[in-house]
DNA sequence: GATGAATGAGTCTTCATTCAT
DNA sequence: AATGAATGAAGACTCATTCAT
């Protein structure tokens, strides 16, 4: 049971040194050695936890991205109005990727780059099931207009990997009436009320 | 001595090469001996046309970087009316997202990793320079809403950028309507009258 | 990280194909892979022992240079008649050189091209301190004549850098009774008797 | 007519920029194109006067070989006593030595390390051969001590290589008054009177 | 389980040399 | 004769991975 619990740590702490060095050097530049450095274990150690460096580099997406799962659907219920559940999940995501802006890092780098397996990385939204089984029944009652989930995601959430690049660039940092704003106009933009008002 | 520009073909045989190749492998993964097969010449003709890799690839980077700019201006007049220009250069650069999309990939891949150095890499947004001064002119006359140009940036032009990687895994592909409404939907996300008229 | 020096069998012998190996081809000839192969061991494996080719060259000097300062004042004593203090000085390091070949020949090597750094090739003759103050003590206590510490070296030093090189190239090999011969030549060149008497 | 003049002020400046080269970098790191630029030709260009690197390097220390001997021998006649004869000999050779800076270093180098063909290197002392003849001519007429010439040679001449370094690397300058006194003591060791005087 | 040491395969880069013009 | 362009071969160095302890 000890065992275990100091392999936790170990495992813990390649995972942690993998993300911080992939995020700041890229996944090419982060070299073996480096990972086992920062996590303070010798290099041949990394390989009793993983099977090689494609391995270590997919264990820590799947961490990550289930990290991210649990994340966006918080406080989720699908009992909720459609706009409501829309509020609570988009915010979740928000927060991940201006809060956890490392792990959110991370999960880009790896969707961007051809770094991850495709068959590791899942198909673009599938990982989002509940968000884009919502968008469809808000699209059944009419609350939501009539376009593909891709667009809808553009528009909603994908703004949103924007302004963490720019926070970790220190280029501009969001504050939290700006947030809501643009949660205004994320739902704006996909709500069809809106879209008839405008027509 | 100097690194020799004649030679055409052999420099965008190069250049064609790099873009490729950084697209489907990234940056470390693209080796010389790769470019150089890719392109028909022997390992060491690249030295003669740029002085190494990293030289290469900023010089790629500029060429294409400078390409996306006359692209996204192309018929675009300060004199026009705010949401005519605005129209006028979404839907360029929205062409060039999915229609030159070897090279949006390419910049989007050297904007969102270390790839190129911070002296090369132009601040996020200065490239954008006559859309940011429209988008300043819309706020003065009030028919842009009062945002950071970031957000402005986040909710029009950045969701282009998922549908490039849509395309380009051949994932999902917009249509020329649906690329219409999802102009209707950048416009309204910024317009102030659309701002007032939901809230 | 750190280079090691754990495993001496090792260290020694890529010193050993390193001194070898620049002694006869001089120092852009002798590859990483030439002293790797003589060594026994993978090219790699010198990069554990040394931070890169010049850090080797330096090392291994500073390492040869050591031994010749040991052997240079072997049995020397500060406290010996001047005449006495010098023959054990010149026959110790005509031993080095006539005996010593190897290790002399990789010395004069390294000091004669621009081998090495600067900074870890010693002022040319401040290794051979305690013989600089023998010399000056002579001079006061008048049995040695008034010349420059370079031209005493020249007289009486270099020349043995001569036959060192005659020897290696098996073209002059010195007998015990011309060394005698040489050492009493060397001694008359500086002796200040001498020069009174011949005037 | 005029072609052969072209061709031998080119011939001249290429031998000119490798003995400059040569001598400041070594012989390795003395590249054709450096060579070229030195010299104001295409590196091409080389290759119509000199067969390859490996002949232009023999070549170049024939010619500046050939010119020292000019020099060492300069109003010498073999008539001459001699004490007189070894004289004018010695500081001409001296003067090659410490005037003549960069021409004798390039010998030096190249007698040094493993730069030129063996067969090309003529043995050691042949090229002097005038200086042996008058050595064996001094020693029958019992003037000269019965000394192998290499030790004639190590004893007298060698001495001025040290100097020639000492000058190069800017350490220490010889004066008129110091090179005759080192004339003196140059004789001495080697004239078979003071051999008898000091026994 | 943990690691220090070792290495084969591969990367960028240089350079002497050739060749078409 | 002269050269700009091209390249094959080679060299320094790195790194993921293995293995004996």
């Amino acid at each position: 049971m000890a065992t275990i619990s100091k392999n936790k740590i170990k495992h813990e702490a390649l995972v942690k040194a993998t993300i911080n060095l992939v995020n700041n050097n890229g996944f090419r530049a982060t070299t073996m050695s480096k990972i086992a450095e920062e996590a303070n274990v010798a290099t041949a150690t990394i390989y009793l936890y993983f099977k090689n460096k494609q391995d270590l580099i997919n264990k820590v997406y799947n961490e990550v991205k289930s990290e991210f799962n649990e994340y966006a659907f918080k406080d989720y219920d699908e009992l909720l109005p459609v706009e409501e559940g829309f509020e609570i999940i988009w915010k979740n995501i928000a927060d991940f990727y201006l809060n956890e802006t490392e792990h959110a890092m991370f999960i880009s780098q790896c969707d961007n780059t051809p770094v991850i397996d495709d068959s590791t990385r899942q198909g673009e939204l599938s990982h989002l099931q509940a968000l884009l089984d919502l968008w469809e029944r808000g699209q059944k009652e009419g609350g939501i207009k009539q376009m593909s989930p891709y667009l809808l995601y553009a528009c909603t959430i994908y703004p949103l990997v924007f302004l963490m690049n720019m926070k970790k660039h220190n280029v501009f940092q969001i504050s939290p009436d700006q947030l809501e704003d643009l949660y205004q106009s994320a739902w704006n933009s996909i709500s069809a009320r809106s879209f008839f008002l405008l027509k």
